[in-house]
RNA sequence: GGCGGCAUAGCCAAGUGGUAAGGCAGAGGUCUGCAAAACCUUUAUCCCCAGUUCAAAUCUGGGUGUCGCCUCCA
């Protein structure tokens, strides 16, 4: 297995700190608001990298923080009148909600900076101790300069990036870029005791506490957002480096950010769309189809067009699951001759699936494999297979798109029918056969309407549920 | 100003040296009730220029366009 690593900005061959184990971090949300799509593209990405890699056979231990200490939660406090502390509760509330809305599995563990302080001090402290930090005022900052290889992960060094520095709030700080590891306490904002009197972390040193605590001095995989190379990872380097004295992460994964009309979703333009949002119109389901068709390093353009093909697409999956039962509930249990070359063209694809996936988490690849498979087992399906044939095939289906966390939610779909629609179902039948068909197109689009969509095939009537909306 | 990404068919998107995956849309076909749904078939020489090579979308140099990081940001 190969990852593009940003530490090295080459493909490296995976290799675990400890064999068949994986440890791995990912930044998660501050949880000042909802999180949005673009936000979600991320989320997505490391919840099917991790599925991927237990798919894989590793035993993955992953983490996924939440900031519920920060500026932002403080003023969206003040702006809905609750304190910092509903305010984090109430955003990580509707994070697990909505992640579960988008078929992201929970992390093994969601730890919080208000639940790490004690970490966070201690190694605050133990930077002190060391050299590679000096507090002003309440204040307490990492020196960049005492850290030589500070730049690395952002392949910035220290004189390119001063140049580029933005006018200094605290002009004492020993250098521009110097960053803060706590905060003096400001009236009214929630702070905890320290050694340098009352204050609040800084956000870059909790992600360093929180990967410590719960995963090591070395983890294996550390992702977030591109936009988290630079400070926010390039300092967790640093911190977390300076501290042990060890590699802080084996392979730094980043991924690209998904656009609106070509500009990055964000807040700030107020260009962004909320899970709940997209609900309105699609099934969220198709937001991992769209996601997931691209290579998660490169940027994505979110769009409706896009939209509408990724569900177009989806669907195309569902159908072919539907499909399979039907003709495989009509198919007698005994092969078929040729069934045995079948099976293995069938098979086959599981190896071209991990193949393309073991290459620098290829989903977009893993996905056209999937489809191959669909139009594979579609051809067959005119030879009358075995009935293995198509469970087989069924299997693997749901087996590959698992991993992606797709195909799951109907699943298990319920296949009875009304009564009610049931005798629709054998009325129009009837007025087929004595060619009333407007009286047959009627009961059709009543149908329709109600979702059940209804196929006429050689074999008899069939028909699927359709999807939200 | 510094650093970096991207540019492939109508749209989306893989592909880092051997003559372009996949999806959507369109067109044709199978089935059929000249219906619907489903399924099948089908559509490119890869931003421009120069170079390396038997061979380049893929490597090198130059150019153009575009997005981003350097400030909170997934």
């Amino acid at each position: 297995m190969k990852f593009y690593n940003t530490l090295t900005r080459q493909k490296e061959e995976f290799v675990t700190a400890e064999p068949g184990k994986v440890k791995l971090y990912a930044c998660g949300p501050t949880v000042y608001n909802y999180f949005h799509i673009g936000n979600a593209r991320t989320f997505i990405t490391f919840d099917a990298l991790r599925n991927y890699l237990q798919y894989r056979g590793y035993e993955v231990t992953f983490v996924q923080n939440f900031t519920d200490v920060d500026d932002k939660i403080i003023q969206q406090a003040l702006k809905e009148n609750l304190s910092p502390k509903e305010i984090s509760e109430k955003y990580i509330d509707a994070y697990f909600k909505d992640a579960e809305s988008l078929g992201i599995l929970k992390a093994d563990v969601h730890p919080r900076v208000t639940e790490t302080i004690t970490e966070i001090i201690e190694f605050v402290q133990a930077l002190m101790d060391k050299g590679f930090a000096y507090e002003l005022k309440g204040d307490v900052y990492f020196d960049v300069e005492a850290y030589p290889d500070y730049g690395a992960l952002s392949k910035q060094s220290l004189e390119e990036l001063k140049s580029g520095a933005r006018i200094e709030v605290n002009e004492a700080k020993k250098n521009p870029l110097d960053f803060a590891l706590w905060k003096t306490a400001k009236p009214g904002e929630p702070s905890w005791d320290s050694p340098w009197g009352k204050g609040r972390p800084g956000w870059h040193i909790e992600c360093s506490a929180m990967a410590k605590k719960y995963l090591g001095e070395t983890i294996d995989i550390h992702g977030g957002g591109g936009d988290l190379v630079f400070p926010h990872h390039e300092n967790e380097v640093a911190q977390s480096q300076a501290l042990t004295g060890k590699p802080f992460a084996r392979y730094w994964i980043h991924v690209g950010y998904l656009n609106v009309d070509n500009r990055k979703m964000s807040k700030s333009l107020n260009n962004f769309f909320t899970p709940r949002e997209i609900a309105e119109e699609f099934d969220l389901e198709v937001v991992r189809v769209f996601m997931l068709s691209a290579h998660y390093r490169n940027p994505i353009n979110f769009s409706r067009e896009g939209m509408e093909a990724s569900k177009n697409g989806l669907e195309r999956l569902y159908n072919a699951l539907d499909n399979w039962r039907y003709y495989s509930e009509k198919t007698e249990q005994t092969p078929v001759e040729g069934d045995e070359a079948r099976l293995r063209e069938v098979e086959n694809h599981r190896t071209r699936f991990t193949e393309e996936m073991d290459d620098d988490f290829n989903t977009a690849n893993g996905m056209a494999v999937i489809f191959e498979l669909v139009k594979t087992v579609n051809e067959m399906i005119t030879q009358k297979p075995g009935k293995k044939v198509l469970e087989t095939a069924m299997q693997l289906l749901q087996e590959l798109s698992g991993v992606l966390g797709l195909l799951t939610k109907r699943k298990d779909q319920d296949r009875s029918l009304d009564t009610e629609i049931e005798a629709l179902i054998r009325e129009r039948q009837s007025a087929r056969k004595e060619k009333n068909y407007p009286r047959a197109d009627q009961i059709r689009d009543e149908l329709t309407a109600q979702g059940i969509v209804l196929e006429d095939t050689p074999e008899g009537i069939k028909w699927k549920r359709l999807a939200k909306k």
